[in-house]
RNA sequence: CGGGGUGUAGCGUAGCCCGGUUAUCGCGCCGCGUUUGGGACGCGGAGGUCGCAGGUUCGAAUCCUGCCACCCCGACCA
């Protein structure tokens, strides 16, 4: 198992297992970096799935589901009008197994059992999906098609990382089609916001909006926007990316519609998506040695009680202070979870919370019985501070808010200090070397540097952000002209 | 696919160079007892195809060959 999710001294292995495992799969089997989830990992991705979702169908979206499998011909046909697209994927060949006759007790793929043509398990819906659109679309009064697909996808990857890159991964794609380039456009734009306004809101991290450059655009898109957000290791993770397709797509797969001036034109595209790779950049924008930071937004549970006993009348005692502070908690949209079980220890169970990340932690003792109190510990900044009974909903409700904010200003503090505007290329390597995180700099604007800049410091350009004001200056590399700075950094 | 490294119980490991008792230790797991306001302690116990296959040898975790997997660095990355 990878021990560096992030090469910062923080060791995360200890905690790895509370989220995923890596899939245990058969001995000599030839898929590699694929993941379970396990239960609690998952339902930090179902609340993540649950606001997304909400964010789609309020901006006009639908979901929908397409086919895992994918016809080898329709990856043909968009391959001759976007060359380079990556090829490596995994290939259904047949279709049958059968008894091994040589080998008793084994079983092998039946020779005869041959498909035609072979099917493509996806590695993204573009292909399928543009192929359905098109007996979908003849008018323009068909358009625009807002939809959106949860669905797992496939990626030979050569090289693969526990939650940023795995093999398997499972992810959201929207993919639209538009009369218009301004309403396609603006369409990739409007996804890009939601994206980082989901990762500010509910994630608490710091997002920077740009695009792509060229080189690092998705093959086949005319416009890629990203948000790019900064990890407490120094490196960049693009953490989101939404398309502009042009007419790319549409040429490919054929889908025309009459326009309002009865002509015929090929259709807009947009497509965009997230994936579970969010989780990771969860986890290490915000965790420390103790384990998982969550922000209450999207913690599987905001509190959870331990009882601190001696006997078992006590705990009798405390179990119902305990149903009553649930109630009110419930009560208060608060959710909860109690631990009683008495084959741990409460210092056990505090270590276990603070791995997974509960934001509040409630522990009730004969202390408190007595005096009418709890205990209330808070998970980022681990300090712990005596309650009284009926104080405690609202001073749980106050600081889920504050630290929901806390965890964003830490993480917007970080990323201002460690980004820097360089201006000499001795300067960016310094940086880049000592001090890591994103460097503005100034870019001529060519392939060529961009190339170069790359080979001699690993660092690429993540963006170019969106809402900056434009000031000229001089390529930091070559000199030459520039029009603005752009953000460079090492990435995963 | 190139360069380097690793593979021993659920996890982390010692042993390998220099072959020789019943394969080491910690965590975890099970039982009993005492414990419980920050990862408890004592006693007892279970758990192993030493990555796989072949070879050398009286004898292989250890030496040799091949294969597989994983990790790091490149390349790659819709």
């Amino acid at each position: 198992m990878s021990k560096n999710l992030t090469s910062r001294s923080v060791d995360y292995s200890k905690w790895y297992n509370e989220l995923v495992v890596k899939a245990d799969l058969a001995e000599n089997s030839a898929v590699r970096g694929c993941m379970v989830i396990k239960p609690y990992g998952f339902a930090i991705w179902e609340k993540m799935q649950a606001e997304l979702d909400r964010m789609f169908k309020e901006t006009g979206h639908q979901n929908a589901y397409f086919p895992l499998f994918v016809p080898r011909s329709l990856f043909e046909a968009e391959e001759k009008n976007a060359e380079g697209f990556a090829k490596e994927c995994a290939i259904v060949t047949h279709y049958r197994l059968q008894n091994d006759p040589d080998n008793a007790g084994k079983l092998r793929v039946d020779p005869e059992a041959k498909l035609e043509e072979e099917l493509v398990i996806r590695p993204t819906s573009e292909a399928i999906i543009w192929n359905t659109y098109k007996g979908w679309i003849q008018s323009y009064r068909d358009l625009p098609i807002l939809i959106n697909q949860w669905a797992n996808v496939v990626r030979w990857e050569m090289r693969t990382r526990l939650f940023l890159r795995t093999a398997e991964f499972l992810w959201q794609e929207g993919h639209t089609a538009h009369a218009t380039k301004e309403e396609a456009m603006q369409e990739a734009e409007l996804m890009n916001n939601v994206y980082a306004e989901f990762a500010e809101k509910f994630m608490a991290m710091p997002v920077i909006k740009g695009i792509k450059t060229e080189s690092e655009r998705f093959a086949g898109a005319e416009e890629t926007f990203c948000i790019e957000a900064l990890m407490q290791d120094g490196k960049a993770l693009q953490a989101g990316t939404s398309h502009f397709l042009g007419q790319n797509f549409a040429k490919a797969f054929d889908v025309k519609f009459m326009n309002k001036e009865g002509k015929q034109d090929y259709v807009w595209a947009t497509s965009w998506g997230v994936s579970t790779r969010l989780m990771g950049a969860l986890i290490m924008t915000h965790s420390d040695d103790k384990g998982l930071v969550l922000p209450p937004n999207l913690a599987p549970y905001h509190v959870v009680i331990v009882p601190i006993y001696k006997s078992d009348e006590q705990l009798d005692e405390i179990n119902a202070a305990a149903e009553d502070l649930m109630i009110e908690l419930k009560a208060n949209n608060i959710s909860v979870k109690y631990d009683n079980r008495t084959t741990h220890r409460p210092g056990a169970k505090f270590a276990q919370y603070e791995l997974q990340g509960v934001p509040l932690r409630v522990a009730i003792g004969p202390k408190d019985l007595e005096n009418g109190t709890f205990e209330l510990a808070r998970r980022d900044t681990l300090t712990k501070e005596i309650i009284e009974k009926d104080k405690i909903i609202s001073k749980i409700s106050d600081l889920l808010t504050e630290m929901q904010d806390a965890l964003f200003q830490r993480a917007v503090e970080f990323r201002e200090t460690h980004t820097t505007e360089v201006d000499t290329f001795d300067e960016f390597k310094k940086v880049l070397e000592e001090k890591t995180g994103f460097i503005s700099a100034h870019w001529d604007g060519t392939a060529e540097t961009e190339d170069k800049i790359k080979e001699l410091t690993k660092a690429t350009i993540r963006c170019i952000p969106i809402y900056e004001s434009e000031k000229a200056g001089e390529c930091v590399y070559s000199g030459n002209p520039s029009k603005r700075r752009v953000l460079f950094a090492k990435a995963y």
